[in-house]
DNA sequence: GCAGTTGTGCTTTTT
DNA sequence: GCACAACTGC
């Protein structure tokens, strides 16, 4: 027994020694979660015997997973660590495909398609279908099929489901996407975690050796598994059944993408000899932050009761920023940035600026700028969503597996090559008549009666492919990359214009090209263009942080789970923006624990913000201050002077607070004052009560909010902006709408 | 075939 | 107030 293990306190000791058998641990904000799991696995290795190639962790970030394993390799010697298995759901599964994924109909050169992608192949398939766009927009098709994937329903059992218009065409959409994935040899993001399902379903034997495999599962931020992965873990672990999770309920905030919080909440049930720990000693926050932090989340009634414990002073109270407008908001945490930097000696990167949408960050960046405060915003505009990256990665993507017609498409005629829509559908009509793939269509292209024109072009196309495949055979990535771009000159091109936007893309591709460079180097043994491109497809803007730099971060909330700073700004704390629109308890619940993870990030002290008028869609807004800012111990808020909040009456707390069934803040709505409550508050009528801000239930499109009346009785519409359906006007003597509030 | 323009629809959050 | 899809005119 070594003694590393006495840098825990009890319970995480007992968590980690608890080694067989079923074990979830409910680790609270700041409570040493990731001490536990890391200490866990050096346990495991260094005073078990284990070896490191039977145990797998699997996280829900790249940046968690390095950070582990740089954390493990600490506490062992480094190298001893190696054969580990530990990383994303996403990049463990991809991997194990890699191996296994013939077996169902797949090469293992297959694509993975980002999000961008898969929408374009959806709306092919919805074209094909005849399905317009008006009539479904692509958007909710891709977030059904989404859906029912992470609920692991296969195209078939979806289709045969009951369920209403719409879900039918989306099934029919689901079937065909489905198929021209296989076409294009690719699988999305979702499929990473549901293939793996069909091929235990399907090979028995390859689950068995896999089971056999990993002796040991770790899962972190187990309230964020979706049913997919939670069923993964549960077939993996079945024959050692040394399952272990971590997670904390209260963090939970992607139910938007299928997470399920009943998996953490029924670990207990599903296991029903585990053990649980709880840890809700914190060692991050001031007393005061966790008061504050404790006083919201109680408001949720969808948990497991705990309530986290300061092992440090009590400290600041949370102050409240009032402002005019957005503009107004950001001057005004520039101001206490710079002021607290002189006054207490904080670098630049002791602050962070929390927002609830990516579109606020705009204002806070251009008030950074101006003030001279260095800053840096974390997942804007994804690197690898660039054009010019996205072009470059299509080359090598077709390169490895000449199937992908996304990226085929995107390249044929990237740069200019005279070849159009017309001779792309001439192409596609020969590729069907021949039976052939799109490419072997191309490389026939000769046989096909074309145009010489058009052939020629097809020619020096695929002579450019040919040549990159050839040295991909022998070459390194950078290789091919730095080929690749004298070939197709789109580097130079770039430079040759020679206006600022231009050259920064040329810079970006450089940055590619070294990191190309890079990733030879620092994995020789696995370093082929196909290793380096799952790579970038599972990577994400989030991954990297730059700790030495000396600049204020800027992220939005999701962004900052598992980060900590001394001092957290929130911005935006108004209603129908944090909590963002909401329709049902449930999402209310989720903004509050999105509210709580934006709280506890905080290590002494937390300023809330929020501004009277805000423009949303380039029209200024009136705004309502924040429920949340009312759910905080009065006791513990100040404002800019140092008084007490005031204005709220015990009567508009006790409203505010919400309850179950009067969901919260829209029980407020009727007060005179609210005015972003009725966006065109110039509609005459409000009869029926179809008023601009009410709520309604359609049959078809589910919850909405009403944005515009116009007329009345036979003829009157509405206009409407549905949660999933977007924004429709609709004849209210057709359309049987509900008046939900 | 292509560039430039108009139109639309949208903004939650990401592997 | 933006990004991108669809359209138009050369």
């Amino acid at each position: 027994m070594t003694d590393f293990l006495r840098d825990l306190n009890d319970v995480q000791r007992s968590a980690v020694t608890a080694t067989e058998g079923p074990v979830m641990v409910l680790a609270g904000a700041g409570s040493g979660k990731t001490r536990v799991i890391t200490y866990r696995i050096a346990h495991l290795i260094r005073n078990n015997g284990v070896t490191p190639y039977n145990i797998l962790a699997l996280t829900f970030t790249n940046k968690a997973a390095g950070e582990m394993r740089h954390r493990i390799d600490k506490l062992l010697q480094s190298g001893s660590a190696s054969g580990l298995w530990i990383g994303t759901f996403h990049s463990v599964f991809a991997r194990l495909l890699r191996s296994y994924i013939h077996l169902i109909g797949y090469d293992r050169n297959f694509s993975i398609f980002d999000s961008d992608d898969s929408k374009s192949l959806i709306r092919q398939s919805m074209n094909e279908l005849g399905i317009t766009n008006d009539s479904l927009p692509v958007n909710a098709v891709q977030s059904i099929i989404s859906k029912a994937k992470n609920s692991f329903i296969l195209p078939s059992e979806f289709q045969s489901r009951p369920g209403d218009y719409n879900q039918q065409k989306a099934a029919k959409v689901y079937e065909l996407y489905t198929r021209k994935l296989r076409e294009n040899n690719a699988l999305d993001f979702d499929d990473l975690l549901i293939k793996p399902l069909e091929l235990f379903r399907a090979h028995e034997a390859v689950l068995g050796e896999l089971q056999e495999t990993f002796r040991y599962i770790l899962i972190d931020e187990y309230q964020d598994t979706n049913r997919a992965q939670y069923l993964a873990a549960k077939m993996l672990g079945a024959k050692h059944r040394n399952i272990f999770v971590v997670g904390d309920d209260a963090q939970s905030i992607y139910s938007w993408r299928g997470a399920d919080i009943s998996n953490i909440l029924n670990f207990q049930d599903d296991y029903q000899d585990s053990l649980t720990f709880k840890l809700v000693e914190n060692y991050r926050s001031t007393g005061t932050i966790l008061q504050a932090a404790n006083s919201v989340i109680r408001n949720n009634h969808r948990q497991i009761k705990k309530e986290l414990i300061s092992n440090r002073s009590a400290g600041e109270p949370v102050t409240l920023i009032e402002a005019y407008n957005e503009r107004q908001e950001g001057e005004k945490v520039a101001e206490h940035i710079r002021s607290m930097r002189q006054k207490d000696g904080h670098d630049y990167s002791g602050f962070a600026v929390f927002y609830r949408t990516n579109a606020q960050s705009r204002v806070l960046e251009d008030v950074m700028r101006q003030n001279r405060i260095p800053y840096r915003i974390f997942g804007s505009v994804s690197f690898y969503k660039r054009k010019e990256i996205k072009d470059a990665v299509a080359y090598l993507r077709f390169i490895v597996n000449e199937r992908d017609n996304e990226s085929l498409l995107r390249i044929i005629n990237f740069p200019p090559r005279k070849i159009g829509d017309v001779s792309i559908a001439k192409l596609k009509e020969y590729a069907v008549l021949q039976d052939s793939s799109l490419y072997d269509a191309i490389r026939n292209a000769a046989e096909g009666g074309f145009q010489q024109r058009l052939v020629n072009a097809l020619e020096s196309f695929s002579s450019v492919i040919e040549k990159l495949k050839e040295l991909s055979e022998y070459g390194s990535v950078y290789d091919v990359l730095s080929e690749l771009y004298s070939l197709t000159a789109i580097p130079a091109q770039l430079q040759a214009e020679n206006t600022a936007e231009s050259l920064a893309r040329y810079d970006n591709l450089q940055e590619l090209l070294s990191m190309a460079r890079d990733f030879s180097d620092h994995n020789p043994d696995s370093s082929s263009l196909g290793d380096f491109l799952e790579n970038i497809s599972l990577a994400s803007d989030y991954d990297e942080t730059r700790e030495s730099d000396n600049y204020v971060s800027l992220m939005t909330v999701h962004a900052s789970k598992g980060l900590e700073f001394p001092v957290v700004f929130i911005t935006g704390m108004e209603e129908r923006l944090f909590p963002l629109n909401t329709y049902e308890q449930d999402e209310l619940e989720e903004e509050r624990r999105l509210f709580y993870v934006a709280m506890t990030r905080a290590q002494e002290k937390i300023f809330l913000s929020w501004a009277r008028s805000r423009y949303q869609y380039g029209q200024p807004q009136q705004c309502l201050r924040s429920m949340f800012v009312t759910e905080i111990d009065a006791s513990i808020v100040r404002t800019e002077s140092g008084e007490l909040i005031s204005g709220r009456s015990s009567s508009e707390r006790a409203s505010s607070s919400g309850t179950a069934t009067s969901r919260g803040f829209q029980s407020k709505a009727p007060s005179p004052q609210s005015g972003i409550q009725t966006p065109r508050q110039e509609s005459k009528s409000a009869s029926k009560g179809f008023r601009a801000g009410a709520m309604v239930h359609h049959a078809l499109f589910g919850p909405g909010m009403i944005l515009e009346v116009h007329g009345s009785g036979s003829g009157q519409k509405v206009k409407i902006r549905f949660r999933t359906a977007g924004d429709k006007t609709l004849m209210v003597q057709y359309a049987n709408l509900r008046i939900v509030s």
